[in-house]
DNA sequence: TTTTGCTCTTGACAAAAATCAAGAAATCAT
DNA sequence: ATGATTTCTTGATTTTTGTCAAGAGCAAAA
């Protein structure tokens, strides 16, 4: 079994493993260079792509800065939801911060995969509510904890990121500025 | 046509008459007085409801306070999503803020609509998909802005609320003290 | 009406976080 | 390896937001 029919079971417990292996082969595995970009910002998302290995990190742009939403490791998917579900230009930009290998899957493959599977609908649903319940956690976090608290929360269950990726993005993820990490950042290793 | 199922199909799109009958025969219309609690944190969520009337406030309490959450008002669905979906005990609390009419449905009965309506959990899934994009939203909000771009935005877009509830709500729900609230308040009534 | 709670506001002050600017450290490309 | 970028740190300062405390305004209850 590879990883990607790994990660499909667990994230949605798929048991025939006959569809497992027809969902799997709809997906490419393609390679984005250190800095190219997955999805730039006002285009229609038509993929949704799984790291196999590397590291992407997406963002917004605003007019003073970039944003970074989130950075995807080994084991997500990524995909501007909103655009990839409803066909709308994307507000996202997902860049590679190291070569990156990444399964993708098209909208109209991705389509498919509901009319092969019955339950596809089902155990998809159950998956996006778990994503549902991840940023409700986000959201709580925002309104109850300092940026010292987001960090050290972040950094318990993050740690490997920390020296993987340029610490501001991570810094813009938690909602403060590179400094303020920083002297955070130092307060936590003495 | 009720309110209820004029809301469903606006929500999920279903389109057989039939259908939407069946599955409005599934919700009980109840009455929570002021004060009283929809769900208490700590139970198990068995409902999913709709408000009719009046006002849901949902909140998270920690050891020093209450953190709001959202503020449901008519025509939002209310319920601990977790709970209510992984038959888990419940982190937040739903109560009243003047007497509130709901139509409820239990989780049994609930389950029964996506025997009852095939598409069903496709339509659920695109619900929760709009309801995902919307929390991405609000955390790009505490990424990007100030308190009081924030306390700005919810304004233009939820006018109404600001003379129905405590403000202390509205700000617990923004991120930010009553007190902060007040004097952004003051300066934009200026 | 008067009392009793809330809720909201205001001021003074403290703490947290942002900004600006400069320099150190690390990384990349040649 | 060397120079050029980029990223990270640090200090000084300002802005934003939180805390504490007191009082005003309102609304519900007696």
């Amino acid at each position: 079994m590879t990883e990607l029919e790994q990660y499909i079971k667990s994230y949605f417990g798929v048991v025939n493993a006959d569809d497992l292996t027809t969902i799997v082969s709809l997906f490419n595995l393609t390679t984005i260079k250190k800095g190219d970009f997955l999805l730039k910002a006002g285009r229609r998302c038509d993929n949704l792509s799984f790291v196999q290995s590397g590291l992407l990190r997406m963002f917004i742009s605003t007019d003073e800065k970039e944003i970074t939403q989130w950075i995807s490791t080994k084991g997500y998917f990524s995909t501007d939801l909103s655009s990839f579900v409803f066909e709308t230009p994307s507000r996202l930009s997902i860049q590679a911060l190291t070569d990156t290998e990444v399964y993708s899957i098209t909208k109209a493959d991705y389509k498919k995969i509901g009319e092969l599977v019955p339950k596809w609908h089902e155990l998809e649903k159950l998956f996006i509510v778990r994503c549902f319940i991840i940023l409700e956690e986000r959201i709580f976090s925002h309104l109850s904890m300092t940026a010292e608290e987001r960090y050290d929360y972040f950094f318990e269950n993050n740690r490997e990121l920390f020296n993987q990726v340029p610490l501001q993005y991570i810094a813009s993820m938690l909602g403060m500025t590179p400094e303020t990490f920083s002297r955070i950042r130092k307060k936590q290793l003495l």
